[in-house]
RNA sequence: GGUGCGUUAGUUCAGCUGGUUAGAAUACGUGCCUGUCACGCACGGGGUCAGGGGUUCGAGUCCCCUACGCACCGCCA
């Protein structure tokens, strides 16, 4: 037996036990007389004592021992002269009888400690070191945590855990696939699966009318902070339901997760905006609802008096900044540089100050009078000792350059507190995006989300003007899940395709399996999927789900711990009848 | 595909308008130390300044290219 206890469990009742603990030196204290050494496992931190009168063999290996060497101890727990508070067994110590080095270790490029001092390059290379951290096991702890969390409730309210394939067929819509070469049968190919929309959809049709997964899913796109190349969903679907019924399981659901993994209960309903609301009052169909500074359609009280800015504008929306009357001009004008950026591309930021005397000064007095100023100020919501920012241009495109100023604002004024939440649906998405580029339609959601019925009538002649009944969850201004309630009839779904410029030929060639299972009696149904990964980012309170992964991919899609993507072997490339080319030089 | 920032000791970073032998902290090594827990004190070793090219009497520093990292835009039905 390697252990008696754990380096987390041994408290002051444990007092004169002998005990046997194993795990990884994580330092060693050579105070001369006497040694200690916090000896570490993924329970916690236990103090090992060496003292002058220990045995000469027992000295000698606490002489030697270095970083992370694998050792085990016997010994006695005593209580400890000088308690630390900080540890959860601070109040004892174990006095070493026997040290066994079951291990040596070389001497790890960073320190293995609470707060290391390495970067992120060198701690994703050697992540199986990071991973000894505790912040790093605690946030894998989590992420475990919510997995069973997931599975307790959904099983109790009758869903079935059902796995789905991970080598499919490819769907050029939507992201860009995974691809895998298939050796027995050249020249065609599996993709990974960017989600198991359709497959989960088949499962409805099969009669499983509560499906759920944890399934990984690929999408061959750019990585950010909150993207991985693979990552995990939630992945659910019910038959013979309604949005409502998908939204109250769900709704229930999320508050499972709240109370019972961040102790925190949410006894409101969720609030429910429409898609059109968000964008007008928030810029963005994922709005963070953890403060205010709602925008405001000010258009009609700017235009026409002679600002040309303004008058040559579609739009003009702003909001006001609670109590940033007192803004210096320097910080103004880093704001506007902020929306100058190429990232966010605004021309400028018109500003008005609220003063608490009750005076008004803008960036626009020479055009307006004061009470004019005023009025966009008020319409904004502003009070004395606000500031109001305003950007006008096309609709949408200066709603979005509004909403980046918003959060930069609300980052400045340390209104993000990732202790708070604010959870919300978004509903009533439209059904379609104009895309400029291809000068067609695009499914904002997918090709089988329904339309609601009342709108089923424009969606030959004004398709962009169908609504979908769609929903996202969101969260403190991320999308953590979304779904939809899917097309059960064959007719709609060849017109929607034919709406997307499928042919009936393509939509049959892409989606026929789909198609044809839908002859065989499909039930009305819908889903939603969660980004797994997102969700723990958040209830971990980190902006980045690489935290949350244990082996995640960098920026380029490279996992620099494998050197993964690399090259094969000439020989696997015969088998599968494929050659390269010389990338370009 | 694009934009920005970065790359200097094992690690995290400083290094100004170009100018003697490139520094700090930490880690590491040695010695001292009986209550540390960010132990302390003293001493010590440790550098292809990412790579290549250019400007210059002289480049860690200025310019160009490349590579790599991070963040973002595009992209992510």
């Amino acid at each position: 037996m390697y252990r008696t206890h754990t380096c987390g469990s041994l408290r002051a009742e444990n007092t004169n036990e002998t005990v046997t603990l194993a795990g990884w030196v994580q330092k060693v204290r050579n105070l001369g007389a006497m040694t200690f050494i916090d000896l570490r496992d993924r329970y916690g931190i236990t103090q090992i004592v060496v003292e002058e009168h220990s045995a000469e063999e027992v000295r000698a290996i606490a002489a030697e021992i270095g970083r992370e060497w694998v050792i085990q101890v016997t010994g006695r727990v005593l209580e400890r002269e000088s308690k630390n508070p900080k540890m959860a067994t601070g109040d004892i110590e174990v006095a070493a009888e026997r040290i066994a080095v079951l291990n040596r270790a070389q001497l790890p490029p960073f320190t293995i400690e609470e707060v290391s001092d390495g970067g992120d390059d060198l701690r994703m290379k050697y992540r199986y070191l990071d991973l000894r951290r505790p912040p790093l096991q605690r946030n894998m702890i989590l992420r475990h945590k919510m997995a069973q969390e997931i599975r307790r409730f959904l099983d109790s309210e009758g869903f079935l855990e059902i796995e789905t394939p991970y080598l499919v067929g490819s769907t050029p819509e939507g992201a860009r696939d995974f691809v895998v070469p298939s050796r027995m049968n050249p020249n065609q190919f599996y993709a990974l699966p960017q989600s198991p929309q359709t497959l989960k959809q088949l499962l409805m049709v099969a009669g499983y009318d509560r499906y759920f997964q944890i399934v990984r899913c690929f999408r061959d796109e750019d990585l950010r902070a909150d993207r991985q190349p693979e990552f995990t969903q939630i992945d659910c679907e019910m038959a013979f339901v309604e949005q409502e019924d998908i939204l109250e399981v769900f709704e229930r659901w999320a508050k499972h997760m709240f109370k019972h993994v961040m102790d925190i209960e949410l006894t409101e309903p969720l609030r429910r905006m429409p898609w059109i609301e968000a964008m007008e009052k928030y810029g963005s169909d994922k709005p963070d609802l953890r403060f205010g500074m709602e925008f405001a359609d000010a258009t009609d009280l700017a235009k026409g008096h002679g600002f040309p800015v303004f008058d040559d504008a579609e739009y003009v929306t702003g909001f006001a900044a609670p109590g940033c009357a007192t803004y210096t001009r320097k910080q103004i004008d880093a704001l506007t540089e902020f929306v100058k950026r190429p990232q966010v591309g605004a021309k400028g930021l018109i500003w008005i100050r609220m003063e608490t005397e009750g005076g008004v000064k803008s960036s626009i007095d020479k055009f307006y009078t004061p009470d004019q100023v005023r009025a966009i100020a008020e319409r904004c919501g502003a009070k004395a000792g606000d500031m109001v920012f305003l950007l006008c241009g096309k609709k949408f495109k200066a709603l979005s350059q509004l909403c980046a100023l918003r959060l930069e604002v609300a980052q400045q004024l340390g209104l993000r507190d990732p202790k708070k939440f604010a959870p919300l649906w978004v509903v009533d998405f439209p059904m379609f995006e104009w895309d400029d580029e291809t000068q067609r339609f695009y499914a904002m959601h997918h090709p089988f989300t329904s339309p609601k019925p009342e709108d089923v009538q424009y969606l030959e002649s004004d398709p962009g003007r169908v609504r979908a009944n769609a929903y996202d969850f969101v969260c403190n201004g991320t999308e953590i899940g979304g779904g939809s309630i899917r097309i059960h009839d064959a007719q709609l779904q060849a017109l929607i395709f034919k709406c997307l410029g499928f042919t009936p030929e393509r939509a049959q060639e892409q989606f026929g399996f789909l198609m044809n299972a839908f002859k065989f009696g499909a039930p009305p149904h819908g889903g939603l999927a969660f980004g797994f990964d997102r969700l723990c980012s958040l209830f971990g309170g980190s902006e980045s789900i690489r935290d949350f992964i244990a082996f995640p991919k960098n920026n380029a899609g490279r996992d620099v711990m494998l050197d993964a993507p690399g090259y094969v072997d000439q020989s696997q490339l015969d088998e599968l009848y494929l050659s390269l080319v010389k990338p370009e030089e």
